[in-house]
DNA sequence: CACGGGATCGTCT
DNA sequence: GACGATCCCGTGT
């Protein structure tokens, strides 16, 4: 179970968060942390249930495995905070939080989130009359949601003035430990014994999750 | 609800 | 030229 974000406004998480190198842990602690976004008009947000980590190095389920470096995956190698958001299936557009040091590859993937604000804005984008997880249920629905795209790939999530577009809110929402689940990750059976690492966190009981395959 | 296939295109081989 | 860290819709039950 967890807690409702009531709050509509949060300490947005600063760099010392991101820069911790245990991506693993991190993608726990992001659940109950408020994805936010506003690119003119209207902020959209949703509190954080579902994650799951990739660590460069030794995942090969991370696009930067084994130090892989290509410009698709610049991204992940900058600063813990920065955006790293590709296009998936020629079609979606996923999004990671870059964790740890600069050079350090981790990204964590945001699998769901809880619409909090923003609700009308959010169904205008995905084509949607009324409120249902499939607004949001999935990463490939919620950055649609958010207005999330790949051109916004690299940017800074911990800026607080000025060029404020994505960033993510701490809003002090106290979770359960047991509320949490782990899992496999989704859709990496090419990774070989990687796959089955339990690195998929959700929130127990959340209806805002994706389906597992 | 389960399953199967199509969409759609950037990225890397 | 093959293939995705996915989603949607159609079909069948």
């Amino acid at each position: 179970m967890t807690t409702t974000a009531q709050s509509e406004s949060g300490q947005i998480l600063p760099r010392a968060f991101y820069l911790d190198e245990d991506v693993v842990g991190r993608a726990r602690q992001l659940l109950g942390k408020v994805l936010c976004t506003n690119f003119g008009k209207t902020k959209t947000s949703g509190m954080i249930v579902e994650t799951e980590a990739y660590r460069g190095p030794d995942d090969k389920a991370c696009h930067a495995y084994d130090y892989r470096r290509t410009a698709r995956t610049e991204a992940i190698y900058a600063v813990g905070g920065t955006a790293y958001i590709y296009l998936c299936y020629g079609i979606h557009h996923l999004f990671n939080v870059v964790t740890g040091p600069e050079d350090v590859p981790h990204a964590i993937l945001i699998r769901g989130i809880e619409p909090l604000e923003g609700i009308p804005e959010m169904l205008k984008r995905r084509g949607m009359q009324e409120l249902s997880p499939r607004v949001t249920a999935g990463p490939g629905m919620l950055s649609s949601a958010l207005g999330l795209h790949t051109s916004q790939t690299g940017s800074d999530l911990t800026q607080s003035d000025g060029e404020k577009r994505i960033w993510i809110e701490d809003r002090g929402i106290e979770l359960r430990h047991k509320g949490i689940i782990a899992s496999p990750r989704v859709g990496v059976q090419y990774a070989g014994e990687c796959a089955s690492w339990p690195w998929r966190f959700r929130l127990s009981g959340s209806k805002w999750t994706s389906k597992a395959k």
